[in-house]
DNA sequence: GCTATTAGTTCGCGCCACGAACAAAATCTT
DNA sequence: AAGATTTTGTTCGTGGCGCGAACTAATAGC
């Protein structure tokens, strides 16, 4: 139950209903595609008749085609609908602090196209290496119609200017990346954090979350990020700070971390730390990377190993904070930790567990990188405007 | 943006447009009376017509009346329109270990009448004493037709079945407190967690909290229990159990903590936590209720205000956890602890300060207890059900 | 008493979901 | 093979509802 916010509402036209419906019939085809008007109807409840103007509406605007004829074991064979693959292209742009990676995609979250370019440190300077590969993304297949392009980035977005507030990784301050974006491209632009992003893949394309109304996504690299999605909605915090549960304490008068707080989860949990477990306090003259480290270990070097545990251990810590705090009912993993999952995931499985008797339902699940999980939630944070539930009252 | 849940959703029909129009304007007859039909219309953004149609419904269906004539500076003087107080009466129960409190009151949440009587330690007991009394007050005011019957308790309430999961300080368990009560009255029954009250309580009553989405209720008591309310939604997690940071770990290797887990928030921030700094680990023959350390520190005794100090540096090291894993707008703050605020108050934002660099802008303010925050928030329980946005799609 | 202004009502229009009736297309029965 | 049966999808009249123009009611200023 939610409180009417009577300083931003929409009362109901007479058109409001057919907004609602037409949602929902959406919604349907998507994840029943194919599917015939019959069933449509009896899945949402609504006339066999409201159905066919919805669809007929849908298909004009080119969001549903119409496909080959269905079979049932006597009567009328339906005719098929899905969604229309062939028009609606979003692009989606990955911002990390080394490599950007964007990418055309069609409604299904299916990659058409995709690419590569170097993170300038300058922000403008990106802008300009960005626009012209941009540009000729959206051109890739001239039948896809574009209908916005979605951003990940490591860092906080303020949720009503949507501007870049801070990454802390690229040391990009108070930038606005969607005007320049939006005019070059004339598109819609949206911006969101990339554990957020992560947390809107799962919930807009995972196969584990078709219930989960709560869940938590948590990217593990140089820092550790918290996506939250509770009552089936993301949580941004009326600034977009929240989530920032990485700079929660969890070693009292611990290490000093840069946001100015010390013994922070980050600080014990994310690849830095495991890389400085395992090379000691003592400095070393080439510092290895965190994927020398998790190599390593996956090779048996019983150094690695510790300091992947101890990494592992720490997650543990944090997630159990987490499980009882909030009570997901997914916690999802992002990082190349992943790739060490068998020994890493029981480590911080046990962690919780100790540490969180109150709830046992959490299940904690990597996720597979081949899925580009921030990269899609880019896709799914333009989908979500065409196919999330209309705005009302 | 939220997900539409393709498990539960409601299609419109032609009745939605009315419905969602008239909660609206029912909301803002709540938040500006008295207020003209004209005024209505210029508010919501409907037409003086439509605003008349729906007035007219709500006036008929005693929701409303009409009062005293409005004065403008030219022109037709307006018909005052205001809640009708003279209808509908809520009935709230507010179940403590030692006594439960219930009360009477109207639409605009002012208590008619309000009694208590002693817990008993047995539910069924409970419930025994409970129906007869329940049963008078509902005859208080014999114009007031009542609505329904709000319960906040000391302990989580499953989400789906309504049920009693766990009360600790009670000791109830897997009990169903809803039904029998609905049998015995006819009227519909809300359950909900103390702290899930609090934070309802100031989401519909609070004038803090006008346009605040995200806040979190403390209750400081025997133990801590956090009430989460974000995007303007309280959180309950699937199963009910979301909002247990007091079990969250703040010492490592701390207090072992009737839940299990070590260095729970609660042992070291709660009244309980007080009374053992104050006592020391040695065993006294007559220990000290925390209402006496509170007066005692409240007298300036040394001993006292040093307990009272630790208690309220710990609720920052937990609060802090808040501010920056969720960047709520408000912090309420419910308990006794809010006695001494004056002392107690800068220490929370001082530790909160130092350990949260990262949001600033969360506002931690303690709650008048004379506001019986925990009784309002079960008021506001039945309200919501009435006032609260229509669930669509 | 006339004019300007504001409040509230009436009424025709268009949007929309409903549901009954109907057309279309398949299988089953005889 | 022809009619009966079943299921799909469309057509159309009905009622709910918001819109907005026109209208009535009521008040202050001139």
């Amino acid at each position: 139950m939610r409180k009417i916010d009577l300083t931003n509402f929409r009362v109901a036209t007479s058109e409001t209903a057919r907004h609602i419906n037409r949602r929902i019939v959406l919604n349907l085809i998507r994840s029943h595609q194919p599917i015939s008007r019959a069933d449509l109807a009896r899945h949402s409840g609504l006339q066999r008749s409201t159905v066919s103007v919805i669809t007929e509406q849908l298909i004009t605007e080119r969001w549903v085609t119409e496909g080959a004829n269905g079979h049932v074991p006597r009567g009328r064979r339906p005719r098929f609908l899905h969604l229309n693959k062939e028009r609606v292209g979003i692009v989606g742009i990955n911002i990390r602090p080394a490599t950007t990676t964007l990418a055309l995609a069609n409604l299904d979250g299916n990659f058409i196209a995709q690419e590569s370019l170097p993170t300038a440190e300058d922000p403008n300077k990106f802008i300009q290496d960005l626009i012209p590969r941009l540009k000729s993304i959206t051109q890739v297949r001239s039948e896809l119609t574009c209908e916005g392009i979605g951003v990940s980035l490591p860092g906080r977005v303020d949720s009503t200017s949507q501007k870049l507030v801070f990454a802390p990784n690229l040391d990009w301050r108070d930038f606005d990346l969607k005007s320049p974006l939006e005019e070059a491209t004339g598109l819609p632009v949206e911006l969101e954090n990339a554990a957020n992003a992560c947390a809107l893949a799962e919930i807009w394309f995972g196969r584990r979350s078709e219930a989960a109304q709560d869940l938590v996504a948590v990217t593990v690299s140089e820092g550790i990020g918290t996506g939250l999605v509770l009552n089936h909605q993301l949580v941004r915090g009326s600034t977009g700070v929240a989530g920032e549960f990485g700079h929660t304490t969890v070693v009292e008068n611990g290490l000093e971390c840069r946001c100015g707080n010390r013994g922070c989860w980050e600080m014990y949990a994310s690849n830095s730390a495991a890389v400085r477990y395992y090379t000691g306090s003592k400095p070393t003259a080439s510092k290895p990377t965190f994927d020398d480290v998790l190599r390593l270990a996956g090779q048996g070097d019983a150094k690695a190993l510790e300091a992947i545990s101890t990494m592992a251990h720490y997650l543990g810590v944090g997630m159990a904070m987490l499980v009882t705090g909030l009570a997901p009912d997914l916690i999802l993993v992002i990082g190349e930790i992943t790739r060490l999952w068998d020994h890493v995931g029981p480590i911080i499985t046990r962690t919780v567990a100790e540490r969180s008797q109150t709830h046992a339902a959490t299940r904690i699940v990597p996720t597979d990188p081949t899925s580009h999980p921030r990269l899609l939630g880019t896709i799914a944070l333009v989908l979500q405007q065409h196919f999330g539930a209309p705005s009302v009252a």
